[in-house]
DNA sequence: TCTGGGGTCCTAGGACCC
DNA sequence: TCTGGGGTCCTAGGACCC
C-alpha cells in the first residue's frame, strides 16, 4: 500500500540565499521578483514581521530599514541549481518522484514504513546535503499529503493525515481557501452555501460540487476523501505553450526598442522549444503600458502563423518584429511586452510547405552550434544583434547575490 | 520614481460538417 | 402551423498553481 509524501522547500528562495550566508543566519530575508519588483520570497524572520507575500518593494521601505531585512533580487541561476541539489537527494528516499515545481515534489513510499522516522529523516538529510530546510507532509493522496505538509511548517515539519480521526481533525480545522485547488473565486461560491472548512468541502455532496466547482472540484473532494484522483506525472510532458514576458527596467518608447524586447523573448522562447525538442506553429506577440502609473491604457497583441513549424530563432525574429511593426503605435510609453510559442508539435512529424522553402538542414545546423555555445560558455554569449546591445529597458536585479553553484568566477570565497 | 513570470486545465460558444 | 440532430474542432476566458 502507498503513501503520498509532499517535501517543499522552506521559503525556498530566501533559504538559498542564507546557504551562503551564514551571517544572516536569524535575520529577515526577502526576495524580489524581477526588476526588484515585489516579494517573492520571505524567510521565517520576514514572516513573522508581517511581510506579505507580493507586496511591491518600494511600499515596505520604512520596515526594510527598521528591521534590517536582507533584500536579494531574485537570482534563478542559482535556485536553479539548488532546487536540482535538493531534489537529488529526494531520490534517496524513493524512486517514484514527481517533482512538482522548483522547490516542491510528491514521493511515494511504502506505508509500512516509519513515516514520521522517514521525515526526519528526509529533513535532515536535504538539511545536511543541501543546507536547505524542508518540511514532509504525508497522505493517502496529493491533496492530503499537500494539507499535512502545510500543517507540518507549524509545527515539527513532518506530520502524517493517514488515519481517519488525524483527517477528521486536520481539515475541520483548515479553512477551506487554504485547500489546495481553492482559489479565491471557489472560495466566495462555497462560503455562499456555508461551505466553511475543508471539512466542509469532504463530507459536500458529489453532484453539488460538480455543479459549482466543475469537474475539478469534484476531483478535489475525492482526493480529500482520500481517494487518489489526480494523476502521478512522473515523466516530464513537453510543455504545449512556451512564454517568455517582462516588465521593462525603462519605459520603451521606440518601435526600435519593442523590437529588440520582442526579438530577445522570441530568442529565449525559441532555446526552451528546441531543448524539448520541439517546433511551434505559432507565436503571439503582445505589449502594454503601464496599469499603475496613471498612463493612459494601451495594450496590444498579435497571432503569427508560421508558413511551417519552426524553432529558428532568426526565422521567428522576422515574423515578430513585422508584426510589432503593424501593430505598434508610436507615442506610447510600454511597460511591459512578451511572445507566446503554441501550436507545439514534435520536432519528427512535422507538416511542411510546397509554396514555403527554407534550408531547414542550414537552420537546424546554426540553431545547434548556438544552442552548444551557450551551453558551454553561458547563457547569452552569442546572440542575435535585433536583440540589442546593452539596453535600457532590460530588467534590472540590482541586488543580485553570486552564481556560487555554477560559475567558476562567482564561487564563494572562505578567507 | 518604484507594482513578477510561466504554466495547466476546463468550459462555453462559435464555426463547420454531414 | 411548420423550422433536425449530432458531431468535431478551435478559441477565448476563467480559475488555479508556484
Amino acid at each position: 500500500m502507498d503513501v503520498v509524501a509532499l517535501v517543499d522547500c522552506n521559503s525556498f528562495y530566501a533559504s538559498c540565499e542564507r546557504v551562503f550566508r551564514p551571517d544572516l543566519n536569524g535575520r529577515p530575508i526577502i526576495v524580489l521578483s524581477n526588476n526588484d519588483g515585489c516579494v517573492v520570497a520571505r524567510s521565517a524572520e520576514a514572516k513573522a514581521l508581517g511581510i506579505q507575500m507580493g507586496v511591491p518593494a518600494f511600499q515596505i521601505e520604512g520596515e526594510i530599514r527598521r528591521h534590517k531585512i536582507a533584500v536579494f533580487s531574485s537570482n534563478y541561476t542559482l535556485y536553479a541549481d539548488m532546487s536540482r541539489r535538493v531534489m537529488e537527494t529526494l531520490r534517496q528516499f524513493s524512486p517514484e518522484i514527481e517533482i512538482y515545481s522548483i522547490d516542491e515534489s510528491f514521493l511515494k513510499l511504502d506505508r509500512t514504513q516509519d513515516l514520521l522516522a522517514i521525515g526526519e529523516s528526509i529533513r535532515s538529510t536535504v538539511r545536511k546535503w543541501t543546507g536547505v530546510p524542508v518540511s514532509v507532509g504525508f497522505g493517502p493522496t496529493k491533496a492530503l499529503a499537500k494539507l499535512a505538509n502545510r500543517l507540518s511548517k507549524k509545527s515539527a515539519g513532518v506530520m502524517e493525515l493517514t488515519t481517519r480521526e488525524q483527517q477528521d481533525e486536520a481539515l475541520a480545522t483548515t479553512a477551506v481557501s487554504d485547500v489546495w485547488g481553492i482559489g479565491a473565486a471557489s472560495t466566495n461560491k462555497l462560503l455562499r452555501y456555508g461551505i466553511k472548512t475543508a471539512r466542509d468541502l469532504r463530507d459536500a455532496d458529489d453532484v453539488w460540487v460538480r455543479k459549482l466547482l466543475t469537474v475539478v472540484g469534484l476531483k478535489l473532494v475525492h482526493e480529500l476523501r482520500g481517494i487518489p484522483a489526480i494523476d502521478w506525472e512522473e515523466t516530464v510532458s513537453p510543455k504545449k505553450g512556451i512564454c517568455c514576458s517582462r516588465s521593462f527596467g525603462e519605459s520603451v518608447t521606440t518601435l526600435e526598442g519593442l523590437q529588440q524586447a520582442l526579438a530577445t523573448y522570441v530568442s529565449r522562447a525559441a532555446e526552451k522549444l528546441r531543448r524539448q525538442n520541439s517546433l511551434a506553429n505559432v507565436v503571439t506577440i503582445f505589449f502594454h503600458s503601464n496599469p499603475f502609473n496613471g498612463d493612459e491604457p494601451y495594450q496590444r497583441s498579435g497571432v503569427i502563423a508560421f508558413p511551417t513549424p519552426t524553432a529558428t530563432t532568426n526565422e521567428m525574429i522576422r515574423f515578430v518584429s513585422d508584426a510589432a511593426a503593424k501593430l505598434y503605435k508610436p507615442g506610447t510609453r510600454l511597460k511591459k511586452a512578451g511572445v507566446i510559442l503554441t501550436g507545439i508539435v514534435e520536432n519528427s512529424n512535422c507538416q511542411l510547405s510546397l509554396f514555403y522553402e527554407r534550408d531547414r538542414q542550414h537552420d537546424t545546423a546554426l540553431m545547434s552550434a548556438l544552442d552548444k555555445i551557450n551551453d558551454r560558455f553561458g547563457s547569452r554569449t552569442m546572440r542575435f544583434g535585433a536583440e540589442g546591445i546593452d539596453p535600457k529597458w532590460a530588467a534590472k536585479f540590482e541586488k543580485k547575490s553570486p552564481r556560487y553553484t555554477t560559475r567558476w568566477d562567482e564561487l564563494i570565497e572562505v578567507l
